[in-house]
RNA sequence: GGGCACUUGGCGCAGUGGUUUAGCGCGCCGCGCUUACAUCGCGGAGGUCGGGGGUUCAAGUCCCUCAGUGCCCACCA
């Protein structure tokens, strides 16, 4: 057969164009939608981290977003997908440094003011090649509304909402134990640390009691603490029991020898002390533990820090420990203390070590001054969105996480000591804000407040927020309480939770292992359309994706099918001035049984497909189209069309099996548009169609809503 | 220490309130260049549904238990 169109599809002559085709016809912007549409529809960009380019993770992000955008657009909503970019504090300010480090450079080398226009830098680098990767997957993202989390309407608002906080009493500053990387010499939350088990030693150590209360001189028997950081003896302010503890009742009260140091420390009881856990006397060091910082404060005990910010000993110590690193430190104790027959026993002890989440330096806990988001009334305020059901995740499972991280919530701690974030507006503080506090307020604040913009209103708030688990507690929460204290609404009704992607082997899929895989690369080679249908075809369970290449071949192979089967098409409709109509006119007595079996195989296509993309399967409504579209439109309709064809008796007869066909394709494109954007417009862009709109994009759907 | 999931042909996965011969993609084996497509068509091989126990007329499908895997949460020092 002769055709102008090629027999295999070519997606490098097609994606590109298309996608420019998109951006000139403007319709990704909601202002410029045709028709009334009266409903919103709208999707805030999860603002990806400018810290390098995108991932299978962010594909698949995006690739759902866009399936969702595509066909509420196609329904007839008028939709917003509204895209950015977020500095990612730390994250990002780690990846410069490391960049630095190839130098052999520090950002203490550059100072503040060089190294910040060097971070600005590379987020012109990297913020662009990730725009870029967006367009390349397909994305219909208003491209006319984006923002950076660091733009100064953006910073702007930041700022009026720490004030408001601030002015409602919800921000507040404290000088207590917080995490400290001494790398990145700033505080972390407790969701910015990463804990490694790891096996340690759990040591038993003396403590000399003290017969009167006067005289150091005068011991008499011992208390036996034990402790995973003999170090931290050193800042050590009592020593803590259970009150019910009877091996200790005649104790309390009565005072201890802090050995190294020779210091009298009393020995208290607490509710908080564990009897079971090792001799059931603890160590306390207020400034180095929270759980003693507590018990600190009850008993008013002093707070001695005996380890700065650079991870080492500090003057309040005994001089020969000064200005040792904690590990160095720990060793000279250890073997001072053996010296002495103080060390009763050492055990073999495996427990969980705090790293910094971005850079894998230990983490130390010291006392510092820092701002603080009293979060007890903001909890309560996001668990009850969620528990009312104005948003419910998908899969509702998850809700539990958010339920069990509320409901133990402690004070989040805003204030962080590097360079690269939104200033804290107060007068005479160095600090920026953690990154979290600016992302949480992304659903309101990319549509324009603090003021009341028109967009505010239009769209806010937001359909669906779709995310990876893992910032459920770190993102999503706080986006929800803060909707709710700014906006007194909820930020999106749904949250779609979806899997993460990892290797064929079930590893996760990394850079540093080497273990990732670019979605650009996939999309060179099989395009833009095979890579989204492949990512979704395997988006069918509850849990973790198992990345496997060979759905994406067969993503490749089905755009070729479907573009075949248009091949067939059109030359069944090319020997007239054949016009397909949007609507299917043909009386129903004169369908063939084989008739009927494909139009109501395509309306229980389209009915399934809309449930299943209502519920986020989105890997089960991939199947549908597929299945339809392959089995029952080519295996069995296309081949019994060619006899219909050849045997009709009449030219009404041969006309209406045309009709079908040219129906069915059509319709088959609306469906496959969300997830085959590229191919599907540019057939559509080829056919001979009666009222033909600009684009397959904003096609009216088969039922108005 | 708690919690949430997962374990189905070689590989990656479906099997939604128990419904007849357990499906799909890729791979494999036959036969086909039939004028949409060989990036294809038709046909086929291949599974004791992780182990054990239970409920039932009937169980990958419900319950219990064991094992393995992955993830999340946690101030046992």
């Amino acid at each position: 057969m002769k055709s102008k169109i090629l027999k295999a599809y070519n997606f490098k002559k097609v994606e590109d164009r298309i996608y420019r085709l998109w951006l000139r016809s403007g319709f990704f912007n909601p202002d410029k939608l045709p028709g009334k549409r009266k409903k919103t529809y709208t999707i805030m960009l999860p603002p990806p981290n400018i810290t390098g380019r995108l991932h299978m993770g962010h594909a698949l992000n995006a690739t759902v977003n866009d399936i969702l955008i595509r066909w509420k657009r196609l329904q007839g909503y008028k939709t917003l997908w509204l895209p950015g970019t977020d500095h990612a504090g730390i994250s990002t300010q780690v990846r410069v440094e490391k960049e630095l480090k190839k130098q052999g450079k520090t950002r203490f080398d550059l100072g503040k003011k060089l190294f910040i226009k060097g971070v600005w830098k590379w987020k012109k680098e990297y913020g662009g090649i990730i725009l870029e990767q967006f367009k390349k997957l397909g994305s219909s993202l208003d491209w006319s509304r984006i923002r950076f989390t660091m733009d100064k309407k953006y910073s702007d608002a930041v700022k009026e909402s720490f004030l408001n906080y601030y002015k409602k009493g919800l921000i507040y500053k404290k000088d207590r134990p917080i995490n400290w990387c001494s790398r990145c010499k700033t505080s972390l939350s407790d969701l910015e640390l990463d804990y490694k088990e790891e096996k340690g030693k759990l040591w038993y150590i003396k403590y000399p009691l003290m017969k009167g209360s006067r005289k150091v001189s005068r011991t008499s028997g011992f208390i036996i603490v034990a402790t995973t950081r003999p170090e931290t003896m050193l800042g050590d302010t009592a020593v803590a029991v259970n009150p019910t503890d009877k091996r200790y009742k005649n104790m309390v009260g009565k005072y201890a020898l802090l050995p190294l140091v020779n210091k009298k420390i009393p020995i208290v009881s607490d509710r908080l002390i564990d009897p079971k856990f090792g001799t059931g006397a603890v160590k306390i060091t207020p400034a180095h533990d929270l759980k003693d910082y507590n018990v600190g404060i009850s008993h008013n005990l002093e707070i001695v820090q005996v380890i700065d910010e650079e991870g080492r000993i500090t003057g309040n110590a005994p001089a020969v420990y000064q200005n040792l690193r904690v590990s160095e430190a720990r060793e000279r104790i250890v073997k001072d203390l053996e010296k002495l027959g103080l060390i009763k026993k050492i055990e073999e002890f495996s427990h969980q070590i705090p790293y910094c989440d971005r850079c894998k330096t230990r983490i130390e806990v010291l006392p510092s001054e820092q701002w603080f988001v009293k979060m007890d009334r903001l909890a309560k305020m996001a668990e009850k969105e969620v528990r009312s059901g104005r948003i419910k995740f998908h899969p509702k499972r998850f809700e539990k996480t958010y339920f069990d991280w509320l409901s133990n919530i402690k004070d989040w701690c805003i204030s962080r000591q590097i360079w690269w974030g939104h200033k804290i507006p107060v007068k005479g503080v160095n600090d920026v804000l953690d990154t979290w506090f600016s992302s949480a307020l992304w659903p309101f604040v990319a549509l324009g407040w603090p003021k009341k913009t028109r967009d505010l209103e239009t769209f806010y708030p937001t359909d669906v927020l779709s995310t990876a688990r893992d910032i459920i507690n770190l993102w999503v929460v706080r986006m929800i309480f803060s909707g709710m204290e700014f906006m007194k609404k909820r930020p999106f009704k749904d949250v779609f939770i979806h899997p993460i992607i990892l290797t064929k082997q079930g590893k996760r899929m990394s850079k540093s292992l080497g273990t990732g895989i670019d979605p650009i690369l996939l999309i060179d080679k099989y395009g833009a359309d095979a890579t989204r249908f492949g990512i979704v075809w395997q988006l069918t369970g509850v849990q973790d994706v198992r990345f496997n290449e060979d759905s994406i071949v067969m993503g490749k192979k089905f755009c070729n099918k479907i573009w075949n089967a248009t091949r067939f098409v059109m030359f069944q409709i090319s020997d007239s001035r054949f016009q397909i109509s949007s609507k299917l006119q043909v009386s129903k007595s004169k369908l063939t049984e084989n008739d009927k079996k494909i139009l109501k195989a395509l309306n229980k296509t389209i009915k399934s497909v809309d449930g299943y993309l209502t519920k986020f399967r989105f890997g089960k409504a991939a199947r549908e189209v597929y299945n339809f579209f392959w089995h029952d439109f080519c295996d069995k309709y296309i081949e019994q069309s060619k006899s219909q064809i050849a045997n009709s008796k009449s030219q009404t007869e041969k006309e209406n099996t045309k009709k079908i066909l040219s129906h069915i394709l059509l319709s088959s494109l609306k469906i496959l548009h969300p997830f085959l954007p590229f191919i599907t417009e540019e057939i559509y862009q080829k056919l001979p169609l009666t009222n033909k709109k600009k684009c397959l994009m904003i096609e009216d759907w088969f039922y108005s809503r």
